[in-house]
DNA sequence: CGGGTTCAGTGATAAAGTCACACAGGCAAA
DNA sequence: TTTGCCTGTGTGACTTTATCACTGAACCCG
């Protein structure tokens, strides 16, 4: 856990402040730091663990964003900051979470003093555009099997074969329906390549056979 | 043309060296700014004009992701010049622009100098991120018809009423195949709504009857 | 005017989304 | 323990969208 934070580029009187300034929290899983149309109320930045963000269209339906992860600062936060708008989309700890609430004047003094803060900032932002330009692009073009057996393949690599995960938690991770996630998935099973149960999904045969990189 | 620029921001003695700094030029319609994989050399400052940026998926596909008008930074060449890394995406001039490639010093010292302009690029950052959750929300949950008629609505909105546009370049703005968008097209003309010819889609009757706002 | 190139139209079929409803598992109150 | 109840899952029927494979029309240019 001994990651190199942001914050441990700034100068000392800076790295003072700053730690004056803000109060570190902890987030446990389901914890939702916050929702759509909410107004701002200072820039998290996670220190450690996971967060989705994601948003609900106004068909109803759900989709992931992205996550932030150790080091990523709210970029959606800095936007609702400056416009005054509300956010437009929610987020919710994952893995138990970590997190410092920067103050505007706080983060306004980072910005002009520290080029490494800014620079921390500009990464921060190009990821989530990344994201963004990706999963545009996944949701576009890519089929839905295909998306479907790729995300339980990328869970699975974190060492967990067995996924405590409902079918319409999985359609929110892939912004579609739940009946879709529900038949790829009995699909894989009368495959082999899944085993199912009332919120779980594990993991047997090897998935994406065809994973030649 | 009087628009406020972001460079009005900077106090004299910033300006002059800004001005000194970039070389302002201007770019036709169809020229491309820069193509996927390439890598930045500078940051474009768009002063005038529209650039529309859009990807290619490894489908061979395309889709529009946003566009850049007066004022924007090109976020996306930040991100390249940060990390080295090369553009995943291509940029095209839509209408005739004019825009300003700043130096990557340039760029740092009004980072540090001005927070007038740091503002600017937040602001810019905010728009790109809120184009690209927009976007990702229609793509996902959105009916193709709809958005075909939204889309030619907004352009028609702009005074238009007949549009100098392929059907193939329609199918990219929308991120769907040619096929579908000569198919609804040609239901919408069955309907009265639109006339069609080669290159060219006239709006006649009004569509989104269900515009009640 | 012929011949090539770019655009557009369309049928057949597969994939994905929608709607409606049946049923199963787990939990808690009766 | 049994009875509901709530949440999660399975599925049929149908619509919309994507894909593949063509055909033909409009335009450009030598």
């Amino acid at each position: 856990m001994a990651r190199h934070s942001i914050l441990d580029t700034l100068n000392d009187s800076l790295r003072k402040d700053t730690l004056e300034g803000l109060q570190a929290m902890r987030f446990p899983p389901g914890q939702v730091l916050f929702s759509a149309g909410e107004h701002c109320r200072g820039l998290p930045l996670v220190l450690a663990g996971s967060i989705k963000v994601q948003m609900t269209g106004v068909s109803g339906h759900s989709i992931v964003l992205y996550r932030m992860g150790a080091d990523d600062i709210c970029t959606l936060s800095i936007g609702c900051l400056m416009t005054g708008r509300g956010y437009r989309a929610e987020a919710i700890v994952e893995d138990e979470a970590e997190a410092a609430i920067i103050p505007r004047g706080l983060f306004d003094r980072l910005m002009d003093q520290s080029a490494e803060f800014r620079l921390g900032i500009m990464e921060s932002y190009g990821r989530r555009l990344d994201d963004l330009m990706l999963l545009v692009e996944e949701v576009a073009f890519h089929r839905m099997d295909e998306r479907l057996e790729e995300w339980l393949q990328a869970r699975a690599a974190g060492g967990q074969n067995v996924l405590n995960i409902t079918h319409q938690e999985l359609a929110v991770e892939l912004g579609t329906a739940r009946e879709v996630v529900s038949r790829l998935l009995k699909e894989l099973e009368r495959r082999g390549q899944v085993r199912l149960a009332r919120g779980r999904v594990e993991l047997t045969g090897l998935l994406k056979t065809a994973s030649l990189a």
